[in-house]
DNA sequence: CCCCCCGATTAAAACGTAACAATCACAAAG
DNA sequence: CTTTGTGATTGTTACGTTTTAATCGGGGGG
């Protein structure tokens, strides 16, 4: 119950209280008889530095925060685990913030972030508006824009690029001979959804074929309940193209479970590609085509690049990295 | 850079910093006029408190632990997902800890724990030694037990009953004809795979069958990969039996994959059962039967017993919750 | 033998907040 | 006019750590 504290420790190991914060925190400073006393003493009475007393004292914590759209999507849970790798391997711990697309959501996260004094702070931006993350820079804290490309070379930033990876999507729909062509996508304010939109008309206009031709169907989430429901609704409209493109990998995995239940076979009738290349994207029955992003990288990367800004103020150099996306051709499509 | 305090808010509104403070904490106790006055001194400076101060002078954080086998998990993230609604309707954050089933990872996320000094723990321990438990107990901080029973009755647990879950999955893959039954599952050591295990042996019995007869193939992990290379396995060493049951849905689906990729016809030539019915069992297309847990309902209610205990230790009663599961067919079995 | 220096250690002063007792203003009761 | 009560506000102290400057104890050079 009662909580034992550096001053203990050092009454009981007979030094002062600034000796054991030394061995704490620059071990080489004190000698190493000492070092070890305290040590074990440290071990006998179960001490456990107060982390908060430590923050305050010094400024600024020894956590990250890391804000995700979706900890649903196996993508944002790769992403974290390379977040958490990297960070645990530098003695930091990380605070998960889930927006679930919700502003206010993401913003109350980062007001946890904030009352923390986390070291820094990555986000996967649920919006366009730089305004709080301006905010929380100017506190001193840090950020890193996961999976969104900088718009201001002032800040780091690891992301993929999307327009390439809908224009590949596409290409390869229409080298599978796709006659007419739909786009299945979440709510139209997530950037992602855009720029592989925008890809995907570059690649109709690249192969002479009409951008206008491309059917969009946007639902309001981007899971594989909507995806089912978006193949429910085309299918009641008469409205199927032959060759669909998801937005994300659930929508796919949905979308391919309401073709397949409605008789619609996959790739002969309807060639279905999705985005991601989650696990399951391979683990399906018929295993979908997708856009593989290098995801894990993507966690590890920003993060190190937070780290570095963090704990190199001066010399840092503010780096905007763009990673290529790779298709990889399953059974999904012609 | 220069971070505004409680002492600033309270000069530039003319009142002391224990006005502030009140303001913060219990606003009622403040006159409305005041309130008010420091309210919109606060948005007016962008003052955020510091948590870190508010932790060391109160002895304690607004913040829980939440520690967990498997990020990638769907399970486990439905569960994060109860746990985390509940959190922030009271206040609280959420610190998410992955052990990825490793001891070593698990202590040092405690540790973190403990040294950012949060109100309590909940966790679903990757195995059975419950002294670092206790440990954090001594330090006055709560532990809930999540999708694990409690050995004793001096703390709060809630479970799902995975002898049950175990016995009604097998059961229904005898009333479904099966000649020879297998059992794939994950590492030993964790308690849901012995128990679901147990319960099948059960299921066997009642049924008059050898419950030696179960053929058990354990992998190293509990993934869709496992699962896959499970059925090559067994395919290869011609033992497949015809009907499985899996301990969890990835293992089903990576099974799933490697049976249907040799020809082998699910459900016709094997039976096919997983265990949580996660969002991705419903959307195979051979949709897979499962045990479906009350997963997001899990997280709640561990939570709502945790912050009962850490917000009323003198009347909290401690309680054990056992929930049960349901057998959901789908078309994975005859 | 004195002085200086060096490494090791200590004393003391913060960091920003919460909580408690003390004070204040003021109105109602006597 | 004094007393009492009440609600609002303030002053002060302590929380556990880090950090800086000061101190200590010797060993070596002069």
């Amino acid at each position: 119950m009662t909580t034992v504290s550096i001053k203990d420790v050092a009454a009981r190991a007979g030094v002062s209280p600034g000796t054991v914060s030394n061995v704490l925190n620059r071990p080489e400073k004190v000698a190493d008889s000492t070092r070890i006393r305290v040590e074990s003493t440290i071990r006998e009475l179960g001490f456990v530095r107060h982390g908060s007393a430590s923050t305050l004292r010094a400024g600024h914590s020894r956590t990250v925060g890391l804000s995700v759209i979706d900890i649903g999507n196996p993508f944002f849970t790769d992403v974290a685990a390379g977040v958490e790798d990297v960070a645990s391997e530098r003695g930091y711990a990380v605070i998960l913030g889930n927006s679930s697309g919700s502003r206010m959501k993401e913003e109350r996260n980062l007001l946890v972030f904030a009352e923390q004094r986390v070291r820094g702070v990555l986000i996967t931006p649920s919006d366009e508006d730089p305004g709080r993350l301006d905010q929380l820079r100017g506190r001193g804290i840090c950020v890193v824009l996961v999976d969104h490309p900088a718009e201001r070379s002032d800040q780091c930033a690891v992301a993929v690029n999307d327009v390439t990876g809908g224009s590949m999507a596409v290409a390869h729909l229409l080298e599978g001979g796709a006659g007419s062509l739909g786009y299945v996508t979440g709510p139209p304010v997530i950037r992602q959804c855009q720029d592989r939109k925008r890809g995907a008309e570059q690649a109709m206009a690249a192969a002479g074929r009409e951008p206008r031709e491309l059917l969009e169907v946007a639902m309001p989430a981007m899971t594989a309940k909507a995806g089912q429901q978006a193949a429910e609704m085309l299918i009641a409209e008469g409205t199927l193209p032959d060759a669909l493109f998801c937005a994300n990998d659930l929508l796919a995995l949905g979308m391919l479970r309401g073709l397949l239940q409605a008789g619609v076979r996959v790739p002969q009738d309807v060639s279905l590609i999705g985005y991601d290349d989650i696990d399951f994207a391979s683990a399906s029955t018929v295993s979908l085509t997708s856009v593989r992003q290098p995801t894990y990288q993507l966690g590890r990367v920003a993060t190190e690049l937070l780290l570095d800004e963090c704990d190199n103020p001066g010399t840092h150099a503010h780096q905007q990295i763009m990673f290529q996306p790779d298709l990889v051709v399953r059974e999904s499509t012609r």
